[in-house]
DNA sequence: GGTAGACCTGGACGC
DNA sequence: GCGTCCAGGTCTACC
């Protein structure tokens, strides 16, 4: 079955499959031009579901494969929604950009949008997986949660969707830092499981958290494994961009964009974004880098 | 508050 | 093929 859903325009299906790396990490699966992707999902009756999204006039087309009742569909809408964000708003941030020769182009592209998983805690899970690792590292590593631990589909069982915090809370440490190959994230990953299963942490709530962002940023904190960057990039992925994820790559940009390649820190990169207010973060992400 | 060292893996490199 | 070095954030202990 297939159907439609507005975005809020300006809209661009490849700016929001494109803006960062998470169409690389299982369970989504894309085309490199960004202009249709697909995630193995799950809806709240616990049923595995293949979607495949495609742009459409005025925002994307969801097709499912089989049928799906109304509660399904419903739940199928709340996460492409979400994970494309089809009811942001930026015009503010369009507004405050467009003026700047290295921004300017978000305009145009439709830009400003950024790929999200269903769920925050798949999206702080891939977070952790990013941190202290090559990216190709971080790929292994979801592809192996994903393959040993998340429920097969139904119609095709070598795809699966990502594993739930219940069925991670039940693994080992052992098994997760040994066969999946996490390592010493292994017990991060195996506490926050068990925090989201037994109810005693509520990521989902922050997506709609009244928190002051600095406040929701020490909430981040104090997750094992999140540190200032996984904070950082979480409250991006949460719609608040009034910090920047300084990374080793961001601290190289910066470096050669306005420091003539000679090494900065972290206060470099905040000061260099400082002027965007509440929207750094997103300033810093869509920044056309000359290098 | 700041700093050093450990954590773990894969890739690059030299032999 | 093997050994060594390095990159990549966060945590913990220590000052």
């Amino acid at each position: 079955m297939e159907w439609t859903l507005p975005a809020r325009q300006p809209f661009s299906l490849p700016a929001v499959v494109r803006s960062h790396g998470w169409i690389r990490l299982a369970p989504f699966s894309g085309e490199e031009d960004g202009t249709a992707f697909g995630y193995i999902t799950r809806v709240e009756t616990g049923e595995v579901v293949a979607m495949h999204i495609t742009a459409a006039p005025g925002g994307v087309r969801v097709t499912v494969d089989g049928d799906l009742d109304a509660a399904g569909q419903d739940d199928i809408s709340h996460q492409v929604r979400w994970m494309l964000g089809l009811d942001q708003d930026l015009s503010e941030f369009y507004d405050a950009v467009r003026a700047e020769p290295g921004l300017a182009h978000i305009v145009e592209r439709a830009q400003g949008r950024i790929l999200r998983s269903p769920t925050l805690f798949e999206d702080t899970v891939k977070t952790i997986l990013t941190t202290n690792t090559a990216w190709s590292g971080t790929i292994r590593m979801t592809e192996r949660l994903v393959d040993r631990l998340g429920d097969p589909l139904p119609s095709a069982p070598s795809h699966r969707a990502f594993p739930t915090p219940e069925h991670l809370a039940t693994t080992d440490e052992d098994t997760l830092r040994r066969d999946v190959g996490l390592g010493y994230r292994a017990p991060y990953i195996l506490a926050l499981a068990r925090a989201v299963a037994s109810g005693a942490l509520d990521l989902e709530a922050y997506k709609t958290s009244p928190l002051a962002t600095p406040d929701l940023r020490r909430a981040l904190l104090s997750i094992k494994g999140v540190g200032d960057y996984a904070a950082a990039n979480l409250l991006m992925l949460l719609g608040r961009y009034d910090w920047v994820p300084v990374d080793s790559w961001a601290l190289k940009m910066v470096s050669q964009e306005w420091h003539d390649g000679q090494p900065v820190g972290r206060a470099e990169v905040e000061a260099a974004f400082e002027p965007w207010g509440r929207w750094k973060g997103l300033a810093y992400w869509f920044w056309n880098w000359k290098s």
